[in-house]
DNA sequence: ATACTAATATCA
DNA sequence: GATATTAGTATG
C-alpha cells in the first residue's frame, strides 16, 4: 500500500494524504472521496504511511501535469498567495475523464503529424527590410520586447515567427489582451495557418474548448491565440510565446490567483525553453526597463497627423464644429472619453494640474459627502482646497460628462449624424461588438464614441478625425501610472486613425506641453517617466503589493487591518505605505480596507507577506488597481 | 472549498 | 422552546 499527498483542485484546503495499491505518478489527477462527496484531486507526493484513518483513491484519470507545469504553479501559488491548487487549476482545461481511443493509435498521429510539418516552409507574408531586421533580431533573442508604433507590422512578424516555430515541429502561444479582439486576429492567422490555429478564451462554449482540447492532443492543432487563459493550454513542445499590446492592464487576474500573464508567460518561456516576445506600440515601463528591445521605428504606411489642443473638460465649439467638418466631408470619426470612475478629482482648468498628495505624487479624491479630500495610496486627508497649487488659478473644477450626455449634445449639435456609442455599457456581447463595427465600416455610422475600448486594437481604416477628451481625468487619477496611462491612451487613440488618409487629432487637456514634447517619441517619454518613477520609488524600482480585507462587520474588518499592519511593522526592510477604508468603501455588501506596502526587495516583501497570509485578507502582488 | 457542527439570533 | 441564521472547524 502507497500513500499520496494530495491537493483537492479549485479549492483552498489544506493537503490531504489517500492512499492507492498502485503507484502513481506525481501530476497525476485522481478522484477522491471526501466527507460525502467526491472531489478532483492532483498527486503532489509519496508520503509515509499516515498515523490517522486513509481513504483509498477512487479512481486515476489518464491525464497528468507537468514537472513544468508543476514548477509554475508552485511559482504563481507563492508570488500570487493562491493555494497551491487554484494555481494548477489554471492549467486544468476541461475534459480530463474522456479518454476512449488507444494509445497506440494516438502515437501514430502524433508522429505522423511531426514528419508532415517538419522542414516544410510554412505559407509565411512577404517582410519589408524593417521587418526583417526586426524579425532576425527577435530569432536570435530568448526574450525581447518589440517596440513598434502602431501600423508599424507586428502582426506579420509574428506570424513569421510562429511559421518558424512550425517549421521546426514546434507550438505557439499568442497572447492578446482581449476576448474582443480575437475574431479580428483569428482572420488574420486562418490565412497562413487555417486549421493549424485555433482561439482559446474563457467565453468558449464547453464542446468547443472540448473539441480544441483534442487538436492539441492529437497534434492537428500548433497554435493557440487568444486572452489570458490562452497561456495556459497544453500545448507540447512549446517554443513561442507572443505578448501583444503587453502594457494592458487586462493581463492582471482580478481574482486568485492573481497573476499577471505577461509576467507568467516571461517566467514559462524560461521554464519550457520557449521564447518570448513582448509587443507593444506603448511599452510598460518595467518591460521597457527589463528586457531587450527590439525596435521596430518607421511606420509600415507612412501618415502624416495634425495635432491641435483644446482647454476644458467639455464639448466644446472647436471639437463640434471639427466633428462637423470631417462628417460634412463624408470622413469618419472617433471620440474618445474616458470611463466614468467612482471618484472626482480637483483638477484646474487653466493648467490642467491636478491636486497631488504632496507624500505620494498621486491625485488626491475628493469625498464630497465628508467634505474632505483624500489620498488614496496613504490615507493623508485634508480640506478641500478651491485654489491651484500650481498656477493660483481658481476655482478648481471636478465634474465630467459621461458617454450618453455626449451623444445626445452631438446628436443635437451636428444634424444627421449617426454616433455608435462603443463602451463597456452597450457592448455587452460579441454580436453587439461586430454588429457596431460593421455599421461603422459600411458608412452607416459616421462616429465611434466611447471609453477605453476604442484604444484596444480594432482596426479603422477611413478615419480621419481622432478627439481624445478628458485627459487630464486620466492624467489626475490617484495612481502612480497615471502619467503612462494618459499618454499611452493618446498613442493608441491617436494610432487608429489616419491608417488610409492624413489625419487630424485633438487632445482636450490643460496641459498641452506635457503631450507636445513626447507626442513623436513615445520612447522619450518612457526615458522622463522612468527617472520619475525611480526618483518616487515606484516599480520598477521598487515592489509594491497591496493587501484587501473584506468583511461584512465593519469593525472586524478594521481591526483585521489594525493587527496585520501591527505584524507587518515587525519588519524592517518593507514600507507600510498607507492603510485604511478602500476607495470603494463597500462592495456586495462587505466593508472594504486595504493596506499598501512597498520594498526595495521583492524577497523580504515575499517573506513577511507569507507570515500574515490568512483567508481573511487576500494578498495583491504588482497591483494595478487601487480601488 | 465545503460539509458538518456549535453558537447565537429570531420568532410565535 | 423550536427554528433560522451565522460562525467555526475539520476534512485524509
Amino acid at each position: 500500500m502507497k500513500y499520496y499527498e494530495t491537493a483537492l483542485l479549485r479549492s483552498s484546503a489544506p493537503k490531504l494524504t489517500y492512499a492507492s495499491t498502485q503507484t502513481l505518478a506525481i501530476g497525476s489527477i485522481v478522484t477522491v472521496p471526501l466527507k460525502t462527496t467526491l472531489k478532483d484531486a492532483i498527486v503532489l507526493k509519496e508520503a509515509q504511511k499516515p498515523t490517522f484513518e486513509t481513504e483509498a483513491f477512487v479512481s486515476v484519470s489518464e491525464h497528468c501535469y507537468s514537472t513544468e507545469q508543476m514548477e509554475i504553479a508552485k511559482f504563481i501559488s507563492e508570488y500570487y498567495f493562491s493555494s497551491f491548487s487554484e494555481a494548477i487549476s489554471l492549467f486544468l482545461s476541461y475534459r480530463r475523464s474522456v479518454c476512449p481511443h488507444s494509445d497506440t493509435n494516438l502515437q501514430k498521429e502524433v508522429s505522423d503529424i511531426h514528419i508532415e510539418n517538419v522542414g516544410v516552409r510554412a505559407h509565411r507574408p512577404t517582410l519589408s527590410s524593417i521587418q526583417q531586421k526586426a524579425y532576425n533580431q527577435l530569432l536570435k533573442k530568448d526574450k525581447a520586447l518589440l517596440f513598434g508604433v502602431t501600423g508599424s507590422g507586428k502582426t506579420e512578424i509574428f506570424i513569421s515567427l510562429m511559421a518558424k516555430m512550425l517549421e521546426e515541429g514546434k507550438t505557439s502561444i499568442f497572447l492578446m489582451p482581449e476576448i474582443s479582439l480575437t475574431p479580428q486576429m483569428e482572420k488574420r492567422l486562418k490565412v497562413y495557418f487555417g486549421d493549424k490555429v485555433a482561439m482559446w478564451h474563457s467565453k468558449l462554449t464547453r464542446k468547443k474548448k472540448e473539441s480544441i482540447l483534442e487538436g492539441i492532443e492529437e497534434g492537428s492543432i500548433r497554435i493557440v491565440a487568444g486572452a489570458r487563459s490562452a497561456l495556459f493550454v497544453p500545448l507540447a513542445n512549446l517554443g513561442l510565446i507572443i505578448v501583444d499590446e503587453e502594457h494592458d492592464d487586462s493581463y492582471k487576474a482580478m481574482t486568485r490567483p492573481r497573476y499577471h500573464a505577461r509576467d507568467v508567460a516571461v517566467l514559462m518561456g524560461q521554464k519550457m525553453g520557449a521564447k518570448v516576445v513582448l509587443a507593444s506600440a506603448t511599452p510598460s515601463m518595467g518591460s521597457y526597463h527589463k528586457y531587450d528591445v527590439v525596435k521596430l521605428d518607421k511606420p509600415f504606411v507612412e501618415t502624416k497627423k495634425i495635432y491641435t489642443f483644446v482647454t476644458g473638460n467639455a464639448l466644446n465649439h472647436t471639437i463640434l464644429n471639427t466633428l462637423h467638418t470631417h462628417y460634412k466631408a463624408g470622413n469618419q470619426s472617433l471620440l474618445f472619453l474616458p470611463t466614468r470612475g467612482n471618484f472626482k478629482y480637483l483638477y484646474c482648468e487653466s493648467c490642467g494640474k491636478t491636486h497631488l498628495c504632496p507624500y505620494c505624487s498621486v491625485g488626491m479624491a475628493l469625498h464630497r459627502k465628508f467634505k474632505h479630500l483624500k489620498c488614496h495610496y496613504c490615507n493623508f486627508t485634508e480640506a478641500i482646497v478651491d485654489t491651484c497649487t500650481q498656477c493660483g488659478h481658481q476655482p478648481l473644477r471636478s465634474d465630467r460628462m459621461g458617454t450618453v450626455e455626449a451623444i445626445e449634445v452631438i446628436e443635437e449639435a451636428i444634424e444627421g449624424i449617426q454616433v455608435e456609442q462603443f463602451d463597456k455599457d452597450s457592448i455587452t456581447t460579441a454580436k453587439k461588438l461586430k454588429d457596431a463595427l460593421r455599421r461603422f465600416e459600411s458608412g452607416e455610422s459616421q462616429l465611434l464614441l466611447g471609453t477605453q475600448m476604442l484604444s484596444k486594437g480594432h482596426d479603422y481604416t477611413n478615419i480621419t478625425l481622432s478627439v481624445i477628451m478628458g485627459l487630464d481625468y486620466i492624467l489626475g487619477l490617484a495612481d502612480y501610472r497615471a502619467r503612462e496611462r494618459a499618454m499611452s491612451l493618446l498613442f493608441q487613440i491617436a494610432g487608429r486613425s489616419g491608417r488610409a488618409k492624413e489625419a487630424e487629432v485633438i487632445v482636450q487637456t490643460g496641459d498641452p506641453e506635457f503631450f507636445q514634447t513626447y507626442l513623436r517619441d513615445y520612447e522619450l517619454f518612457i526615458k522622463d517617466e522612468l527617472a520619475f518613477l525611480e526618483m518616487a520609488d515606484y516599480p520598477p524600482f521598487v515592489s509594491l503589493a497591496r493587501i484587501l480585507i473584506a468583511h461584512k462587520d465593519e469593525a472586524k474588518a478594521g481591526k483585521i487591518t489594525l493587527d496585520t499592519v501591527t505584524k507587518l511593522k515587525a519588519f524592517k526592510d518593507i514600507e507600510i505605505v498607507g492603510s485604511g477604508k478602500a476607495p470603494v468603501e463597500r462592495v456586495a455588501n462587505k466593508f472594504r480596507f486595504n493596506i499598501l506596502l512597498r520594498a526595495k526587495n521583492r524577497v523580504p516583501l515575499l517573506k513577511a507577506l507569507h507570515s500574515v497570509d490568512c483567508r481573511e485578507i487576500e494578498i495583491d502582488m504588482d497591483p494595478v488597481e487601487f480601488s
